[in-house]
DNA sequence: ATTAAAATTGTACTTATTACAAAGTTGATT
DNA sequence: AATCAACTTTGTAATAAGTACAATTTTAAT
């Protein structure tokens, strides 16, 4: 249902338009931490005005408001989650493959260090080698 | 002392020259979580014959061999941290300034998500506004 | 219908990072 | 000391993610 997309944008302050919804859309219906440059490839064919400033304007919107996260674990590129639930997301440095994982709490760090500042979230990623690549770690020949 | 810049190479198996120990040294006198430029920037004019790939070359290596760790919480470059011990990462979305933090427990994920997984590395990313910017935060007017 | 504000588009640009081949260095072996 | 292979560094050129910006289009209110 397109309301629930709608919702989640206005919830956040964001207007709807064709081009917002369709992206926040297809985050919502692909939780695979997908990159610009992919959701603007999977958009294009059924959507060939789309201009690919405006992916990248929309996902800064959509992060800057809190109705999506912007994941950093991968160096060469910036990749978004519609999941804003706190967990976090494990990446293997040999094939790339990310998963979510669940936390059972949320790290505390010494409070009275952050007072006075405001954080408006938190990420927590996990690297290394996954069941398949963890044969190709370094120091484990 | 140089020797412990040496020591750290040689216990994360490098093989210290030049280049190398000027970087790790950089890295070890400054806690400042600086970029390849910044590094590169700052050794140049004393040893005119570096090269930047240099730099890029031995940070990566460096940080695979466990000799120091990659920050990504800057979407825009990725920096480099001689504190390998666990602590979290505060960055002001508004000024750019990042600061460290202790963590008091490191986070737990539940296990069995992990099994056969290698975790070489947990990175902990606060981001947010400190104390100077958090006028500067949107929905805080 | 008019119009101002907001959103989108396309192009050109910037900039971090990498690829690669050539040159230099190192250290072991003769 | 000369040789040689392995390793490291260098410089240049290329790649590719992301941004600036001005022009056009859309939206929604009057």
């Amino acid at each position: 249902m397109k309301t629930s997309i709608i919702d989640r944008l206005q919830t956040h302050g964001i207007k709807p338009s064709v081009q917002r919804i369709a992206i926040m859309e297809y985050l919502m219906g692909h939780y695979t931490h997908p990159t610009a440059d992919t959701i603007f490839n999977h958009l294009y064919p059924s959507m060939p005005t789309l201009s690919k400033t405006t992916v990248y304007n929309t996902l800064k919107l959509l992060a800057q408001q809190g109705a999506i996260s912007e994941i950093t674990i991968d160096e060469k590129n910036v990749r978004y989650d519609a999941d804003i639930s706190s967990h976090a997301h494990f990446r293997c440095k040999h094939c790339g493959s990310m998963f979510d994982l669940p936390v059972k709490r949320l790290p505390s760090v010494a409070t009275g260090k952050i007072d006075g500042f405001v954080i408006t979230d938190i990420q927590l990623y996990y690297k290394g080698y996954c069941k398949k690549c963890k044969t190709k770690a370094p120091g484990l020949c």
